[in-house]
DNA sequence: GTCAAGCTTTTTGTATACAATAATATATGT
DNA sequence: ACATATATTATTGTATACAAAAAGCTTGAC
């Protein structure tokens, strides 16, 4: 069933559904898409039967299949519970990691202070990434750091944007610290709260981009 | 998608998982399946892509779909995302939960004590899965609370075995009394602490339940 | 002009036919 | 007798044909 084919197509349309070539509420067209990647309905469909998994579009049955983007409220909502999963990583995390992730965490917070230096968004993304990641991989629990990943990668392309506001990346670096002193303390309790209002944070900063760029001048 | 034909089948496979039917690393024949429920094979993958990704079961390209049970160790794992889960649900809720909920919780707990004082399990499952979804809602957050609804799905098997321990339901009802005076006072550490014991408990009591029934007598 | 009933067209859901790949069995050589 | 290569079979992935349902359009009545 992981038919690369249909899985390929999945990942086309995630990207056209991410970039916004779709919008909210657009029917997807089995046969036109069908023509496009010049297969036929049956990959397709295995296609979006994936989206809908992953929340990306909803079925409704002899109707077809239609884009869900999240509006605001389901923004905040996925935002703050991403905030909530990463939180139980640091804290499990701040009881289980090993010494040799922390000084990996204390590299990561170099490269970031670096790509920061640079004002280089991409890099400081990436590098953050690798950060959130060690926290779930050190949660110790492969199945709690399955659906942190899971979400992290639907909320990625909101999570970008918010870099771009200024002094966020500095200010993102600081909660960094905070977190990899809680865990280093093994502090639970810091540690999630520090996490937390981490990627809460983000929700918010994402939410003031929006709002501002949404406002008549 | 949901063209019911294969949810139906998708849950009838499920059940036949989840009573052992089917046991780990079986492949789940589609040709045999088409027969067995009079329909072609397309409705069967259909239905197969369904517990994919609800990950009952894994799919190998070109070699076909396999029942994935979870071992001791997963299934730990996955009681302890559930516990962390249902904390912050609780945690969320005790900043927002309505007072008629808090009244029905008070209702449910009433019924639990029923079904306790009559050794009824089944009621108690019951009224306890009204219980856990009242917080999942009153979290305030309805994608969170999908995503409790989900998890509690996939370990509803398991939750219910730990029941029929001596003693189980009295000490779960206590719980339950320690989680609402939380949530009634606003504490949101205590709600979050005690519906993480109280869940993480279950993992354990689960996990006694099959080594001694693992265990050479 | 508007609304409704019925027909046409389009689109989804299902079955089946076909292609490609993996598993198995058989045969052949050493 | 064993290993390897080849042929056979079975199974997955894809395309297409068909059925059923919904959407859209035409026609007619008021």
């Amino acid at each position: 069933m992981d038919m690369r084919r249909a899985d390929l197509i999945a990942d086309e349309l995630e990207k056209m559904i991410f970039t916004g070539a779709f919008t909210d509420g657009d029917r997807l067209d089995e046969i036109r898409l069908a023509g496009q990647f010049s297969v036929s309905r049956t990959p397709i469909r295995e296609a979006f039967q994936r989206l809908v998994a992953s929340g990306l579009a909803v079925q409704i049955p002899r109707r077809g299949v239609f884009v869900a983007q999240p509006g605001p409220v389901e923004l905040m909502e996925m935002f703050e519970t991403m905030a909530e999963i990463e939180a139980a990583c640091a804290r499990l995390a701040a009881m289980r990691i090993s010494d040799t992730a922390l000084v990996e965490l204390d590299e990561i917070n170099q490269e970031c202070l670096q790509a920061m230096k640079a004002k280089d968004i991409d890099r400081y993304y990436q590098e953050n990434e690798r950060f959130h990641q060690t926290i779930y991989q050190q949660s110790g629990n492969s199945f709690l750091a399955k659906e942190a990943r899971r979400l992290q990668h639907r909320l990625k392309p909101y999570r970008r944007i918010q870099l771009h506001l200024r002094g966020r990346m500095a200010q993102s670096m600081a909660e960094h610290e905070t977190i990899v002193t809680a865990l280093r303390d093994g502090d639970s309790l810091g540690a999630a709260d520090a996490m937390r209002g981490h990627v809460a944070v983000q929700g918010e900063k994402f939410h003031h981009l929006m709002s501002s760029i949404t406002k008549t001048p």
